[in-house]
DNA sequence: CTGAAAGCGCTTACAG
DNA sequence: CTGAAAGCGCTTACAG
């Protein structure tokens, strides 16, 4: 087996140091022109590729950051990924991703792996399995920089990407105040998660405000926003003596699926009822009529984790900061709250 | 700022060799029970992990595979990602990854970035603007191993991971014959691309089999099966004087397009036009019918892309080898072609 | 503008 | 069962 060709490869045939070729192909300003086109002419001729691994040993950077998602076919972290890597591409960064699943075992382990070095900074999703944060402590200690993304860690200060889940429910749900709708129901989250419970606040928050009162009976909890969840919980609405006339989901999936319930069951869309569900997903856009949604704009939260990852790492301090960016959202609005008044 | 503790450090407190600790780490059958526990309690202490840059660099071995893929967002391409990191992971490789967004000249820069040593092998999936294989020629002469999946080079020897696409499109078309379909329809897509020409292929051969007529006026080719541009297919269908009574279209979005203009026509579903998708997108259970499709697996593509990389990484032998691994689909049969009789 | 030398933190073949 | 030594392929501070 042929070995690959160093530096000191070209270095002999060049009759020149190694530290010039070094130099030269760094493109530094203190080696000739002509020396610098010899060289990199050589390079070509040779096939010569610097080993990445000895570079980056010696200067001790690996430009690579990590990434640990829940699941990586989730629409949504599949997007967020898609932010980290466009930053970290321009950035000259790659992206080395692993899946929790969320067992808090292999999100340990996760972190195990990237405790030595090989990432200089850590972008996480928590899985939902994940209820203390030592793993990431150790992380901490090792001065490797974490920016955590949509499930993050409460009451643990850290580098935190969020969307605003209250005002944004807040916002939805006064869209169907302010279109006519004067029962309104809400299908949400499990409330141990904070984005489901922020969400539930804020929905609460606009019926106040606008002087409604708050009907149990119109709000449902479901254990993780399915889509089949979302049908049952539409068909225990439908059965209700005095039914929403505007539901507020805590996800698309279930705001799908209520809205093909309601069909099925002749109910009018949205004149009848009007549904706003929250992501933005595919789906919204292909479901008939098209659902009104939240979009939580997952591709910026991922450039945004990044760019915060990024400068981190590249600062010089040695004392790891704790930031918090809110992304903003969008009220999509689209057939679903579009009454013919 | 503190330095990271090395295995020297380790070896000073402890009046070893760093070669005896380096072995005690690896749990090497050659040193004492007792001294292994000694140095895991002292490297737990000082919080010492070893610096896998260093020892990537000595053992020439990064235990990294690179994955391009057009675009992470799109749901096939998470899939095939969630594969390969879950074959990776247990294997103890960590996965990086890259978006081409389908130009070649991002694509030829990515495959520079991989050229040096980064990583042990790639992973990819063609854009769609590829059309020379030069720039994967140069890893080849590195020895870097090589397996294409899903959009992968024609007359170019190499690792392929693909599904059996003529044969996929020959059954779900025979599904429909067998259903009781006399006029089949196809929404297609570009046919300079291999796997959609495949499909196309495979439909007119089930046609032929059974004897059945091509109708030129029932096929429709696409240029990247939109959305869009299957509602604008179906809408060409519904209008033609004698309309098909059954598609086959060679994704879901054009299917479930398909479907929701049907549907507005007053058109009964399956009873008076059959549809089969392809891929087996999410959307394909929620739309009303569910969709009948192709299961292209995936996920599965992703495991076995990642299995035939590492045992070439792996493997002593110093020529690259080709080999052609062909994932099975199946035709999940849903309501748009359970017809009521 | 170029070079000689040291060294990054490991691993491993060799020796005992 | 343990150690001493060499060296992986670079980069950089220092010297001239």
């Amino acid at each position: 087996m042929k070995r690959r060709t160093t530096l000191k490869d070209l270095a002999k045939e060049l009759n020149l140091a190694a530290s010039t070729i070094s130099r030269a192909l760094d493109d530094h300003p203190g080696i000739s022109p002509e020396t610098k086109e010899k060289v990199l002419n050589k390079a070509e001729e040779l096939g010569f590729t610097r080993n990445s691994i000895a570079s980056s040993f010696r200067k001790n950077k690996t430009l690579t950051i990590g990434v640990i998602v829940p699941r990586i076919d989730i629409h949504f972290h599949s997007l967020v990924i898609s932010g980290i890597e466009e930053f970290a591409y321009k950035a000259g960064y790659n992206v080395t991703i692993f899946q929790s699943r969320d067992s808090i075992k292999r999100e340990t382990k996760i972190t195990k792996i990237l405790q030595n070095k090989m990432s200089e900074g850590v972008i996480i999703c928590l899985g939902t399995e994940t209820d203390s944060y030592e793993h990431f402590e150790k992380l901490n200690r090792l001065k490797i920089p974490l920016v955590f993304y949509d499930r993050v860690p409460s009451d643990y200060e850290a580098n935190k990407i969020i969307i605003n889940d209250y005002e944004s429910a807040f916002k939805a749900t006064e869209h169907l105040i302010e279109i006519g709708c004067k029962r309104i129901g809400h299908i949400g989250g499990s409330q141990s998660t904070g984005i489901f419970k922020d969400r539930y606040e804020g929905f609460k928050a606009a019926l106040t405000k606008h002087g409604f009162p708050m009907d149990k009976k119109l709000v449902h909890f479901t254990r993780e926003l399915s889509y089949e969840e979302g049908a049952l919980v539409a068909k225990k609405l439908l059965n209700l003596e005095n039914r929403p006339d505007g539901i507020f989901c805590s996800n698309d999936y279930t705001a799908v699926s209520a809205i093909q319930v309601f069909q099925k069951n002749n109910i009018k869309i949205p004149n009848e009822i009007s549904i706003v569900g929250f992501s933005n997903y595919p789906i919204s856009k292909i479901i008939e009529p098209h659902l009104t949604t939240v979009n939580d704009r997952a591709f910026e939260m991922g450039m945004a984790a990044a760019r915060l990852l990024i400068r981190q790492i590249e600062e010089e301090e040695d004392i790891i900061q704790s930031e918090i960016v809110t992304i903003k959202t969008e009220l999509i609005v689209r057939e679903s709250t579009m009454r013919s008044s």
